[in-house]
DNA sequence: CATGAATGAGTCTTCATTCAT
DNA sequence: AATGAATGAAGACTCATTCAT
């Protein structure tokens, strides 16, 4: 028995994973349910066994991987104890999060892109409790007179949307490299290039700053 | 004949504009050729006709866009001064530009989702030019004395990222109001919000800032 | 524009009367799509084109059929002056569609042994007028005297289920010819026998006898 | 060994009435093997191991119930001693037998419309008796002078035919009541209606009658 | 130019059947 | 015997694209 729940739980995680990479590379309507079976090495009618349709497999993707985000961000920020240490744990939460599940972004990016027509409620409650926390945050390092007034939902979008299109922008800056390097020459940088460090400056710097 | 040109491109322009739209809002896989000449008003046969193949319309919706982009931005940075000028005069012309083609951040956000599959060449250099013309300007305010040192490029990505974030959580927000007031309360601004000055807030923020 | 319209109205009939004789033949389960498209000579995608999916293609097959036994019915009827014309033109209108229509009583069949899952409304409206005539008739001929009191339903399906059951024996019939000979010897009678002739005698003889 | 035999038999007989349900209810094509075994509370490959694939199941039904209408059949008319008290006993048992199995009829009708596809000789052997003793009463009756000269096949098919239609057409007789009594008014009966005893009556009056 | 009809290659989903334990 | 997992072959339905008029 133990056995068989190991196997099936085994292959369900193997389906889940490679669903969430082709849900991130094609978007929902392009992914194929027979891709997504060959890439987890199960037969196609396994994923309707275990799962469902493949609208419950992109549920099951969202809910997965956006579940993880929110509980990441919850840990960093309880470890966190100033405003400024929290505003760093969340820079540095979201990024290590987003480093670890590389689909996130362009299935996030999707979604927005239309309006959010799949994303279940449960998701929306995760990505709306980080809002929260980190406005909690600016707005008290703002009573405590180490903030300045900086519209915390604003700054959230500009940190989750400088980091998603970081990342996805990843393929073509590889692809259209010498034409970048020609017309944006050394301004554009490398792979190493500290994201995170670059991020945190700006937001402490606009958060902080003279 | 001039008559028939213009109806013409008429034609064209009311397939284009439908393309543009049904792209947004279902990307290229999800959108469907029948709902696009339904839209535009014209039988099906007739974009095959006119444009070419959904590839083909897809491309030329592209182009269309992301051409306006580059050239409003390089109208909107001649005519600023000084470095602080050019920041603000940035931030704006993304911001009008956006606002004005409702469908520019969908469409952006799914091409870099899937690795920008479908994005020519042409369009690549466009957004390459805004980048190098930002950059330019940073590194000048830079070497003035009036900027600190901030990447210019992870700049830029917070900025579009941001502003397509919030453009197309539009429908979210709406959607999700009660929820989003309940858990992230006076935090997260009405449609009044001046997104366009809180964005300048925080770049100028980090640029000049302490 | 009236080529077209002819065109048309001659594809639909093609997969109208295909459709009627899968469906009779294999049920509704049973019928293929493909090969109601193969038998009326279109493309699969015709089906769906001009008419709707596998649900919509059967009720329109069941509307065509039965409406024209409810309107045959009615003629005769109509044309019939005393009780026992009309029970005459009853039985040789039914048994006369049901000989044009060979398709019918399979689907009628299975559509009882159903409960009726798929028989749209007008179709039971259909069906609902026919009884009301007949029994009309009869309870008239009982009060002129010339009738005993039958049970005009239950005739009725004596009538159509016998009608039924005699037309779709005929391949087992056939395929048995030598056992049944065996068995039930000269009692059974060949394709000579005058299955409406029968039948009215034995309505008749129930109706006016004894 | 006997526990054992014991077990297994009721296992195949738990499998064979939920099969008999099944295949009534949706047809061989409609049944699906999953529903069967949900129904009988055994596990799907269980089938497979005591009876065999899905047609084997079927045959299985079909002999077990038309077994047992012959042989019933048989017993009644064994006991009837005049032609009119086998006529009587026939209708009563075929009556009875189908109250008793009502999964019988909608087989029936199915496989009488798909052209006996799946019907087994042994089946068919069934039948054409219970033809045969009813021929033999006819004729018998016809020869003492007591009946009238009537098709004893005909005669058959009407009363199995309309005690089928009759049993099937339940479920739809309770949707459309309204309807029903709208437009067929009185003469449609409640389930109060001594369906047998009107069937008798007319079977009896055609051959007796004046 | 314009339109409705036609086509063929998918794509999702189901299901009878078998296998491993 | 019994079970859950696995498989492969359909089958319904869609859609980009082309054709005839």
């Amino acid at each position: 028995m133990t056995a068989q729940k190991t196997r099936r739980h085994a292959t369900v995680q193997r389906i889940l994973n490679a669903a969430a990479q082709v849900f991130a590379e094609t978007g929902y309507e392009g992914a194929r349910v027979d891709r997504i079976a060959n890439r987890a090495g199960v037969n196609k009618a396994m994923i309707y066994y275990h799962i469902g349709d493949k609208k419950a497999l992109y549920t099951r993707v969202l809910q997965k991987s956006f579940g993880d985000v929110a509980s990441r961000m919850a840990d960093a920020l309880a470890h966190a104890a100033t405003p400024q240490d929290k505003v760093r744990a969340y820079v540095r939460s979201l990024g290590q999060t987003l480093e670890q599940h590389p689909h996130l972004p362009p299935i996030m990016m999707r979604e927005l892109a239309s309006g959010g027509r799949y994303l279940p409620e449960v998701v929306m409650t995760d990505l709306v409790s980080i809002i929260g926390s980190i406005s909690e945050a600016v707005e008290k390092g703002r009573q405590h007179g180490e903030f300045k007034s900086i519209d915390p939902f604003v700054m959230h979008l500009m940190v989750i949307g400088g980091l998603s299109y970081f990342k996805t922008s990843d393929p073509l800056r590889r692809r259209y490299a010498t034409l970048i390097s020609a017309k944006a020459g050394r301004l554009v940088q490398e792979d190493g290039i500290d994201l995170l460090q670059e991020i945190e400056k700006i937001v402490l710097g606009a958060l902080t700053g003279g």
